[in-house]
DNA sequence: GTGAAAGCGCTAACAC
DNA sequence: GTGTTAGCGCTTTCAC
């Protein structure tokens, strides 16, 4: 249909065909010189052509060209939600890495939803993308459907086994991130802190809460099992959670392990009429542009997410280069970042 | 080379012809059954290809098919920055939108540069996007452009002339918006109010600044200029006009025409100890989905922002299956949402 | 230095 | 009911 439109309106596109024809030369011709493999071809035509393309406006056309080629140097992304802002972060940063490096990015929203992370894996792979950078929090990735596709893929804040098409695993060391945490809060003198997480049953919330732990072992103390609250990592969970822990016992800081978690945690707070460092203190983690922002800006731990989106686009396209370049995993390392919430 | 690896580790994905060539049919048969196109072909071969096809686990090759027919059932998504709350949720909702209907996006960030908005419009054309939503606060697009192109797209809130591949234009009702947002404040007995909003060149601005003026106009008022204060829709702008306005002259209230510039205010009124709203009340724009998270859940004016991104794609969509269906300009209304600041 | 030919995986006329 | 043919726009091998 819309083909037809296009030529009733006499609007196709140049291509390469036409150059050639108007140069008097042929289709492989053009198509050397306007990728430069035109070592072998004379000074006079090369002008010729590149100045044919500039006149009648050639733009190459990239599916033509992927057929071909097999390369779309297009790379797909999927995350659960880019209304989280650290996804919104990174996606952003995938893709300002992506275009230095000449690909374009596809993105995905899987609402941490397994069903459509799998949807949009094989449609990925349907549309010829030449990698995949997966970011979740919680879904385990269905690594057989990962394997069939055979599509170079990097793992981003998630465990995963070997696999032939793993490029490489970026993640940040949330154990670390939230031993500092912790840590900073028992120094400063906080000694019933509570704990704000994700789902209990993901690996990112029992890793974080080790570290959690670990801070408290190293200074003698022990973690009381009623302040640590889990369930998602959403703004929604760290209001409904403050409220309750409020409601049935006594702390004197937060420790949450995402700063949408603290945002929520704040605004319980506040509706409570608790003063924030004062009454309590609180503590996120992701380090969202947001969190400086904020009417009271945030103390958080830094996660450096835009340099992580760029540390694993560029994995990612090293190891589709070059597949001898493949990364085990890269862990970044965290650190407190100090403002006006504890 | 990736064609190569692929090869070697024998992992060429199920064509057309496989199908084919197993189920002693022609790939055209194959086509037409996978296709639904498959009035004319017997119940028996219509089994034994999709058989076929799920145990060798065919996926289309939608590369190969956009060559031939033209359509991509892409869309490409140029907006300035998908960190501002406002694009990430119009993105969201117009990738929703697009799936829904058996299409996808590609998203580009311009950074409301007008030479990377054109590279991002060329690059989409090349890749053979169906249709394009161009939506900007400031950027003037390259009319001559879209027009050599030909490409059909949707403008989402900014003026552009007439042009052939347009499909339509989505905006809000800015100056209506405007105005309802100064008419409640003057309501609430305000009477020097601040008003703070993006560029004073850009149309966004201008025609928000007649709403703000005609609420004072029809409350008998007029507006005091050393209250008007334009510069950037973001907050860092709204922080340094708040905290300039404190240092030279008087109000009861901030107008602001994005909820990112009232959070920028809110944080230079919280620093100088001002209380909101008692000491100053504040109006956002937009309504982002923080606005209600915040700290201080934000009164802003509702633009549904979610709604647009559903309208202009279905438009969009509508456009493309028909170009009859064009639409001219779609206006979407505003409502005041009370809050705790305003 | 350049071109002819083959083909990427798929669809669409039209033939049988 | 099904197959044949002819491409879509491009790259690439190999022949000249």
């Amino acid at each position: 249909m819309t083909a037809v439109q296009r030529r009733m309106r006499g609007c196709v596109a140049t291509t390469i065909k036409d150059i050639a024809r108007r140069a008097g030369v042929s289709p492989a011709t053009v198509s050397k010189v306007l990728n430069r493999k035109d070592a072998f071809i004379g000074e006079e035509t090369r002008k010729r052509i590149w100045s044919l393309a500039r006149e009648l406006n050639y733009r190459p056309n990239s599916i033509a060209r992927s057929l071909v080629t097999r390369r779309s140097r297009v790379i797909g992304i999927v995350v659960p939600d880019i209304l989280n802002p650290y996804f919104t972060e990174l996606v952003r940063a995938c893709d300002d890495a992506a275009r230095r490096r000449g690909y374009t990015t596809i993105l995905c929203n899987s609402d941490g939803i397994p069903a459509n992370e799998e949807a949009h894996l094989t449609f990925l792979a349907g549309h010829g993308v030449d990698g995949i950078v997966l970011a979740a929090s919680d879904v385990v990735p269905n690594a057989d459907l990962l394997q069939a596709l055979n599509i170079p893929f990097l793992s981003m804040d998630r465990e995963i086994g070997e696999l032939d098409c793993l490029a490489a695993r970026v993640d940040t060391d949330c154990r670390s991130g939230a031993l500092q945490s912790a840590g900073y809060l028992i120094a400063r003198g906080h000694d019933r802190i509570a704990f704000l997480s994700g789902s209990a049953a993901s690996a990112n919330t029992r890793i974080r809460l080790e570290g959690f732990e670990e801070a408290h072992r190293s200074a003698g103390m022990a973690v009381d099992p009623e302040l640590v609250r889990c369930g998602e990592f959403q703004h929604s969970f760290g209001y409904r959670a403050t409220l309750s822990l409020l409601d049935t016992t006594s702390f004197s800081a937060i420790c949450c392990m995402s700063d949408m978690l603290a945002i929520g945690a704040m605004a319980a707070l506040r509706e409570r009429g608790v003063g924030i460092p004062g009454g309590c203190a609180v503590m996120g983690f992701d380090n969202i542009y947001l969190a400086p922002l904020l009417d009271r800006p945030l103390s958080t731990v830094d996660r450096r997410i835009f340099e992580s989106g760029r540390i694993a686009i560029d994995a990612l396209i090293d190891f589709l280069e070059d597949p001898e370049r493949r990364r085990s995993a890269i862990l970044l390392e965290t650190s407190v970042v100090e403002r006006t919430t504890a």
